[in-house]
DNA sequence: TTGATATGCAACCAAAGGTTGCAGGAGGAG
DNA sequence: CTCCTCCTGCAACCTTTGGTTGCATATCAA
């Protein structure tokens, strides 16, 4: 692991979880099973309207299934694909956290070599 | 764990690392230790006043901090801030996560029931 | 048929991410 | 000290996006 990394991630999949309003709908939708823009938008502070936006929003990142049923359109996650952003969620997490870890070691080695200035093992990136 | 839940989480942190531009900029600063607006933006595909103005996001956010030195202003990450924000990142993924497992136990169940039409023990929310 | 309800579309608003342009402060060479 | 360079900060402006209101349309039920 040399460059940058830990941003291969799916820039869309992203800004669909990062709102939210979309991020309540998800657990919304995870809690009842289903809903529909109506639904929804009613134990949501929101009008319907922009609930239906990002549903399709939602949609587009593949995060949620919507099919008509009659005169509503009911809505449901996609199991695979929030499994999928769970993980790349919890993948950048680890990334920062693997460099923060590296720099508290760098930092103790700063303290040792000041002690200590012989052999001064690099332990950059 | 009944309620909706899983969105204890600061939305105002969620929002700040939410954006691309400012996941590479911490991306950046903790690899290269420190930065200021114009070294960070000569490595990003945006001016350097965009990413002034997203320090300014992520300073407020805590997840930041920035110094004056000499005609230049110094910006690196806050360990611990960051720290807590990978926390809380991972706690929604776990939060999803809980309910995915869920909802492949109840469609287990559901099978089983149907085969086996007794002791329908409700395993809802 | 009529009434109630759910969706979809369009216009309009405000906030956020970006851009250009410009004024001002701090260092370094002369 | 002066001039040039570089970095910062502020302001105006554009575009996208989350939200709203208003209206037309489709479906269900009485």
């Amino acid at each position: 692991m040399n460059a940058p990394a830990a941003e291969q991630v799916d820039d869309d999949l992203w800004s669909a979880i990062g709102d939210p309003t979309r991020r309540r709908m998800l657990d919304l939708l995870l809690s009842e099973g289903e809903g529909t823009a109506t639904t929804l938008s009613r134990r949501l502070p929101v009008t319907r309207q922009a609930v239906a936006k990002h549903l399709v929003v939602l949609d587009r990142a593949g995060l949620v299934r919507g099919r008509p049923a009659g005169r509503e359109k009911r809505y449901q996650v996609d199991d695979a694909q929030l499994a999928r952003a769970v993980a790349q969620l919890s993948s950048v997490g680890a990334a920062w956290d693997a460099r923060l870890q590296r720099i508290k070691r760098i930092a103790e080695t700063v303290q040792r070599t000041r002690r200590d200035p012989k052999h001064t093992q690099d332990q950059q990136d």
